[in-house]
DNA sequence: ACATTGCATGCTGATATGGGCATATGATCG
DNA sequence: CGATCATATGCCCATATCAGCATGCAATGT
């Protein structure tokens, strides 16, 4: 088997840093796809591509206007990535990382003298 | 070029559910690969292989023991994740998206105005 | 009708992935 | 030392990716 697809969810979708760059440009609101071209600097068919990806996993939304088209931000699907990095939040605060290492040491110890661990 | 790294950083290494099981296992504390194996009911060698990746962007740390390395939790790098993924926030609360809406439609009217009756 | 603008799609090629399986390395025990 | 437990690596392979480039196609302008 093979990486999982980048449509597969947002983890996979957002990986990719061009696609981020995407979803911040569009946090100012709905854009057509050249506006994206110009801000990201990128050819317009990898724009696009990103796009197509970014429309599967339903971070954007389109919508016709003429011989545009407006894609907008719906961050919706970003909340399960959210959630699931929050469970870690204590894990980078420095308080957390100081009493962490006292556990740690303490578990040492522990298991130096008791001889019986688990 | 193909997709980048999973060893690139925090986004694509965590894009891989069972390197994200991995990190939520650890987060009772430091734990042998072995445990891992029979928590995550993958074979050792990918195990061992998703926790290198993990340690390439740091996201744990190991220590010996023994014949046993112990892996430990480090979530520093998920810090960038979360930074990034709360700009977005707003996004999936439910009142902002019903002000969205409604000014996506204000917009939609303005676009069309001048024209037709109605 | 024709040219043009705005986007999407198709194809190619180099590349890294992740699982399966075998094997190497390292520490500990008898 | 030889056996065994705990992990790491190596190799094979099917697969999806992303960039680049050409082309398809709908909407608009003249």
């Amino acid at each position: 088997m093979a990486r999982a697809a980048t449509t597969t969810d947002a983890f996979n979708a957002v990986a990719e840093p061009r696609r981020r760059d995407i979803l911040d440009a569009l946090v100012g609101g709905e854009r057509p796809v050249n506006d994206l071209v110009a801000l990201l600097g990128l050819a317009q068919p990898q724009v696009s591509k990103h796009l197509r990806v970014l429309r599967e996993v339903g971070l954007v939304d389109v919508r016709d206007e003429g011989r545009q088209r407006l894609y907008r931000l719906n961050g919706t699907p970003l909340k399960t990535m959210h959630d699931w990095v929050s469970t870690f939040e204590r894990t980078w605060t420095e308080r957390f990382d100081r009493l962490d290492s006292v556990l740690t040491e303490l578990k040492e110890k522990e298991a130096r003298d008791g001889g019986t661990d688990q």
